[in-house]
RNA sequence: GCCAGAGUAGCUCAGGGGUAGAGCAGAGGACUCAUAAGCCUUUGGUCGCAGGUUCAAUUCCUGCCUCUGGCACCA
C-alpha cells in the first residue's frame, strides 16, 4: 500500500467550548488536506481531542459528572464543530480511546524496558487547594503566595523522567540537516536559539495516581498516571497503529489491537505535516521528536506553525468580551465567507488581526462582486446571447489561465494558501479585463460579429470553470455552487479538471444565481 | 533583564547603495453584460529618530526610541 500524506491538527484541550483559533487551525489544515486530495494524492487527515488532566477531571467533578461523561459531552460538541467546518479529517482520535490507551501503554512499557526512563525525587512548594506544584514565578513580590492557593506546604514527591537531556546534539544536528522541518523559517531559528543557548532538562512524564487520576496508568507502575506529554503527543502515531501501519506494528510488537481496523493495514507514519499553534512549539519541535527516536520511528517530515488571532488589535480574551464565535460568524455570512476570510487575510505564520470591517470588505470586495459577479454575469450573457448553450472551444484566456493553474499549484504543494488565494484571484481580474476590452455586451447588437461573441463567451465560462476547480480546497460549497451553475454534474475536487477545453460546445448552463448576495442589499427594504 | 525580528502611503505589507512600489480605502472618468458589480485614470510618503561610511543611504554601520515574538502553563 502506497504510503498516504498524513497531516494532523493539534488535539484540543477539552475544557470550554471551540473558539476562533481551534476554527482557524481547522480550516487551514482542511485546505491542506483538501488540496493535496485534489491534486491526487491519498491523504489522511486527523484531528481530536485531549482529554486527560487535572482541569478536566475537577470540571467533571464540579458538575457531579465522571471524567468519561464529562468528556463524552463535549466531544459530542467538538465534533459537531468539525462538521459545521466542514473537516474532511479521515478519523477523530479522543485521546480516553481505547485504541490510543493501549499504544500509550505500548510506548511506556518499550521506553522503560529500554531504559529511557528513570525515578526521582522533586521537593516543592505544593497548594493543596489547586492541587498543584508551585515555582518561584508564583511568588509575589514579597515572597509570600498568593491566598488562593491557600495552604501552601513543602512537598516531596516521587516521578518517573524521560531523558531527553542525552538527546540536545543530535535533535540540532537534526534540525540543521533538515531545514523544511520547522516552518516558518523564524520559528525554526527560535527553537535553534533555545537548543543551542540552554540545556535541556529531563522531562517529567508522570503523575501520583492519587492525586491525578484522569489519566492513562503507567503499565510498570499502577501508582502513576502517564503525564501531557506521552499522552496527547502519541495521537499522531495511536492512530496510524489502529489502522496497522507497518511501522508501528514493527516498532511496538507488543501491542495489541483491534483486528478489524488494524487489518487495513494503512501507511501512514511518518506524518507529512503537523499543524500547531505557536504556544505548542517546543512540544512538537523538542520533546516529540526526541520520544520519535527513543521509540524508533521516523520524525515527521514538516510542523506547521500558525500565529494567533487578536481583535481589533488586541488579544482576543473572554474577560475583556472582544471575542469571535465562529459559528455566529457562520451562521451570518456563510461558512464558505469564514474559511475564505481567514485564509486570505494572512499567511500561516504571522498573527491575524479580525476586524468585522475587513471581513465585510473582503466578503464584499472579493466575495461577492469578484467571483460571484463574474459567474453571474458571464452565465447572463450566455443565457441572453445563446441560450445557455456553450459555443466551441476558443483558447484567448487559456494561456493565463493555464499560467494561474500551473502557480496555483506550486503554492499549494508549498502550503501557500493565502498566496494562492492572490493567484487565483488574479485571474478574475483578468476575465473582468477582457470583458471590458472585447464588451461583448456591444457585439450582441452586431449579427454580423456573432463568431467573435462566441468566443468571448466560451473563454468566461471556462474561466468560470478553472476558477471553481482551483477554489475547492478553500471554498468546497461555492466550488459546487459554481459547477452546479455551469451545469456539470461531477464534483470540481480534482485538480486535473483545470486544464483549458474541458467544457464541450453545446453544453447546456443553468441559470445564474449571486454565490455571495451583497449584505447592503439584502438588509435595504425592497 | 537576556536573545531574535520589525518600524516604508489612511490600512495591510513588498522592496532594496543611484527618479519610492502593490493591494485595499479616497478622488475623477468612460461604459452598461452583471450582485449600483466591473473597467480606466489618479491624490497620498523627510522609508521610526540622530549620527557615521560613501560621489550618492530608505537600503550598509553605530547609538537611541517604539512595537512584536521567544526565554519550557495556555488554539
Amino acid at each position: 500500500m502506497t504510503k498516504s500524506f498524513y497531516l494532523t491538527t493539534a488535539i484540543d484541550y477539552v475544557n470550554g467550548q471551540p473558539h476562533l483559533g481551534h476554527a482557524y487551525e481547522k480550516v487551514i489544515s482542511d485546505v491542506i488536506a483538501r488540496s493535496r486530495r485534489s491534486l491526487g494524492q491519498e491523504v489522511f487527515f486527523l484531528t481530536g481531542l485531549d482529554e486527560h488532566g487535572q482541569k478536566v477531571q475537577q470540571a467533571a467533578h464540579n458538575e457531579g459528572k465522571t471524567p468519561q461523561a464529562y468528556c463524552d459531552a463535549l466531544a459530542l460538541d467538538w465534533r459537531t464543530f468539525a462538521r459545521e467546518l466542514q473537516l474532511s479529517n479521515q478519523d477523530f482520535v479522543r485521546t480516553s480511546d481505547p485504541r490510543h490507551k493501549s499504544v500509550v501503554q505500548a510506548v511506556l512499557t518499550k521506553l522503560n524496558n529500554e531504559g529511557h526512563f528513570y525515578r526521582s525525587k522533586y521537593k516543592g512548594f505544593y497548594s493543596t487547594r489547586q492541587e498543584t506544584f508551585l515555582t518561584e514565578k508564583d511568588r509575589r513580590p514579597d515572597g509570600s503566595f498568593d491566598p488562593i492557593y491557600g495552604d501552601v506546604t513543602e512537598l516531596v514527591e516521587e516521578n518517573y523522567y524521560f531523558k531527553l537531556k542525552d538527546h540536545q546534539q543530535w535533535l540540532i544536528d537534526t534540525i540543521e540537516a533538515n531545514p523544511e522541518f520547522i516552518a516558518p523559517i523564524n520559528r525554526r531559528n527560535e527553537v535553534l536559539g533555545f537548543l543551542k543557548n540552554n540545556e535541556l532538562e529531563d522531562l517529567c512524564i508522570t503523575r501520583p495516581a492519587a492525586r491525578l487520576s484522569w489519566g492513562i496508568p503507567l503499565p510498570f507502575d499502577p501508582e502513576y498516571v502517564t503525564y501531557v506529554w506521552f499522552d496527547a503527543l502519541v495521537n499522531y502515531i495511536s492512530i496510524p497503529a489502529a489502522y496497522g501501519d507497518p511501522k508501528l506494528i514493527t516498532a511496538l510488537p507488543d501491542l495489541k489491537l483491534d483486528a478489524s481496523t488494524q487489518s487495513q493495514g494503512l501507511a501512514l507514519w511518518p506524518a507529512d505535516l503537523h499543524v500547531i499553534g505557536k504556544d505548542i512549539l517546543k512540544f512538537h519541535a523538542v520533546y516529540w521528536p526526541i520520544m520519535l527516536k527513543a521509540i524508533g520511528l521516523a520524525l515527521p517530515k514538516q510542523i506547521l506553525v500558525h500565529g494567533w488571532w487578536q481583535k481589533d488589535g488586541e488579544k482576543i480574551s473572554k474577560s475583556t468580551g472582544n471575542i469571535i464565535d465562529p459559528l455566529a460568524v457562520i451562521n451570518n455570512w456563510s461558512l464558505d465567507a469564514f474559511r475564505y476570510y481567514v485564509t486570505r487575510e494572512l499567511a500561516i505564520g504571522p498573527d491575524g488581526n479580525w476586524t468585522d470591517a475587513g471581513f465585510a470588505a473582503r466578503y464584499t470586495a472579493e466575495l461577492a462582486n469578484g467571483i460571484g459577479n463574474l459567474l453571474n454575469r458571464s452565465l447572463a450573457m450566455l443565457r441572453s446571447y445563446r441560450q445557455k448553450v456553450v459555443p466551441p472551444r476558443h483558447d484567448e484566456l487559456s494561456h493565463g489561465a493555464m499560467t494561474t493553474v500551473a502557480t496555483v499549484r506550486t503554492q499549494l504543494l508549498n502550503q501557500d494558501l493565502q498566496g494562492a488565494l492572490q493567484s487565483l484571484f488574479s485571474l478574475i481580474t483578468t476575465a473582468n479585463q477582457f470583458i471590458d476590452q472585447t464588451a461583448p455586451f456591444k457585439l450582441a447588437k452586431d449579427p454580423a460579429q456573432a463568431q467573435r461573441l462566441d468566443e468571448i463567451l466560451y473563454n468566461l465560462i471556462e474561466v468560470c470553470r478553472i476558477l471553481a476547480v482551483l477554489i475547492w480546497p478553500f471554498l468546497p460549497t461555492t466550488a459546487e455552487k459554481i459547477f452546479a451553475q455551469i451545469g456539470i454534474v461531477n464534483p470540481p475536487a480534482d485538480f486535473n479538471l483545470a486544464v483549458w477545453g474541458g467544457l464541450p460546445a453545446g453544453h447546456v448552463t443553468n441559470d445564474p444565481a449571486p454565490l455571495f448576495p451583497r449584505r447592503d442589499t439584502l438588509s435595504s427594504p425592497a
